[in-house]
DNA sequence: TTACCTGCAAAGAGTTTGCAGGTAG
DNA sequence: CTACCTGCAAACTCTTTGCAGGTAA
């Protein structure tokens, strides 16, 4: 790939070797157009066949906690059962569509106009996280 | 308590029976004049400390998640460590305390004027959630 | 009396960790 | 060569489930 060297300083700069394993997590995730939604474990399958051998848990968990640590990669909270994670690091939202079990990016202008009122001494903001959930309508 | 009646219509419009246990695990959860937030953990702390006989985790878990089936709880995804519930059940949102790990209530007119512009066809929206991760400011 | 409940302990899911052999720099 | 990495399996945490004895209605 052209991109590999851009992967290897993705991981050099988290602190992490460039090794072929976390070379080809780095494929999967950034070497798309689109934003990448996803859990530890659809990135566990998409690897297994998108090569022979397979990666082992503990090095995706790894790779993927680093680079979300860097802030290559956002963590998003829905819900208690699992970890997801997206490629898109900007300011944005989500719809969280609950008969797919799938993520949606909302652009900052979806949401209309989020202003936090209240103030707590001694605090600062972090984030803003929106999440909008939705079914099917019928 | 002159409350008891009211708890054991609550356990009874969730489909529970009204035992011991439940009666005990709804006074700690609505006899209190302040929103509640609570994990399962910190529920059966209290509960641990305010009455002799302690109760089962599997009983906290299922008389919680009975209430929050009929709607007496809330349930907000913070991360995906452990699940926070909420006794306020009216619409509003949350600033989440990550040096104390702490959630506190934010009024919906707290967060500015929230309308979401995107439309997914043959989806409805379920449920709007903001949250406001914050951190010490110094 | 009977269906439901309790407490315990074991099972499950997702995630993290310890370790022995392997590899990048 | 050395520090870091991999894969495996075991450990951990939170949550759920199966079961035998107990209890509300």
């Amino acid at each position: 790939m052209n991109n590999k060297h851009i992967f290897i300083e993705k991981l050099r700069s988290s602190g992490l070797r460039s090794t072929k394993q976390r070379i080809k997590i780095c494929e999967v995730l950034f070497d798309r157009k689109d934003t990448f939604h996803f859990t530890i474990n659809n990135l566990s399958n998409i690897l297994r066949k998108n090569s022979s051998a397979q990666i082992s848990l503990a090095t995706i968990y790894n790779t993927v906690h680093a680079l979300k640590k860097k802030g290559y990669l956002k963590e998003i909270s829905i819900n208690t059962d699992k970890s997801y994670f997206d490629t898109n690091i900007s300011n944005h939202h989500h719809f969280f569509d609950e008969n797919k079990n799938e993520l949606i990016d909302l652009k900052n202008k979806d949401i209309g106009n989020l202003k936090i009122k209240k103030n707590i001494s001694g605090k600062k903001i972090k984030s803003i996280e929106v999440l909008v959930k939705i079914e099917n309508s019928n």
